[in-house]
DNA sequence: AGAATACGTCAATAGTGCTGACTTAATTTG
DNA sequence: CAAATTAAGTCAGCACTATTGACGTATTCT
């Protein structure tokens, strides 16, 4: 035996099919749909030198004015070193503005400016376009059936935060 | 004039809302959705040292055994060298065995093993489990709406390519 | 024989994310 | 009031995915 990788090494000639009990189908169609999703912000954002992380902050931050850099990072699941760097170009290029908290000066307030929102929207519209066109293709079920089932998606835990409606109590108070 | 940013800093305290004509509350739930979607996978890779890219090439080689390296890269859309490191890891670890096309012995044909369809299905079961949840959480609409609207996300140059069948003349002939 | 193709590989770079450690300022607590 | 905690910022180092460009080799096509 000369270097024999001792496990079976034999090639599955077979496919995978939605018969092992697994959706195979909606999984790769998740995958496609994402990333077709989520190129055409990429491209714009490419011209700014930016990437997906700065639109993720500039949605959050258009979505719920005056949001806090804990409640910031809360939503994306991300660390706060990880926020840093795009939070800071967003600020250095006038998109985003701080202020200080009016209850707890500790905290900092992110709001989009004219510029930040103006970004927001155009980064946003080929994806509404998007999702208007595919809920257009639909035969049976219109958009609310997918709002139920991508909201069901999410981690339960979550669904809260995310609630539907824009107002969360970050911005009005 | 002390160094005034020029541009207009003024903080923008209204949230945008679904009024601009945008869907922001889909485009944020399809985010949210996709995020919880790839995290059960993603922590089941960190124990292989893997990451979601092994996850995306094991699992197009097992749904389409056959798959030549061009096949699997027009597929996933990324680069040759963005391939070459996670598949030869795959390879090494026995999850993936390549044979020489019979017609083009240029070419690598991509087969899954033993191993490699097991981990495959593994990464899959929690994907599905969620998306049977959401599917059962929907009022009106069934599986088939929901196939139909993230077919229609996809571009629409793409959409033959990823046909719902499985058998894609890459594994049968 | 020469061009084109399929694959592999080397090197450098970008973007996003992580952990750990540490500072500053402000608030809360005892 | 002093001490502990909290919010935010920052420095350093690392991992993963993906990029571009260049080059080598084997094979097939013209």
């Amino acid at each position: 035996m000369l270097k024999e990788k001792t496990g079976d090494e034999a090639p599955i000639r077979a496919a995978v099919a939605n018969e092992d009990g697994i959706d195979f189908t909606l999984i790769e169609l998740f995958f496609f749909a994402y990333r077709d999703f989520t190129s055409d912000p990429d491209q714009m954002l490419a011209d700014y030198g930016f990437g997906r992380a700065h639109h993720r902050v500039l949605h959050f931050v258009n979505r719920r004015p005056g949001l806090t850099v804990a409640e910031l990072l809360d939503v994306l699941k991300i660390t706060k070193q990880s926020l840093a760097r795009v939070l800071k170009q967003l600020i250095d290029t006038g998109h985003i503005v701080q202020l200080q908290g009016p209850r707890d000066r500790r905290q900092r307030e992110l709001y989009p400016t004219a510029k930040g929102r103006e970004l927001s929207l155009a980064l946003s519209r080929p994806q509404s376009r998007r999702i208007q066109g595919a809920l257009m293709e639909m035969e049976d079920a219109g958009r609310k059936s997918i709002e139920q089932f991508l909201k069901a998606m999410v981690n339960p835990e979550l669904r809260a935060q995310i609630d539907t409606d824009p107002s969360h109590g970050a911005a009005e108070d």
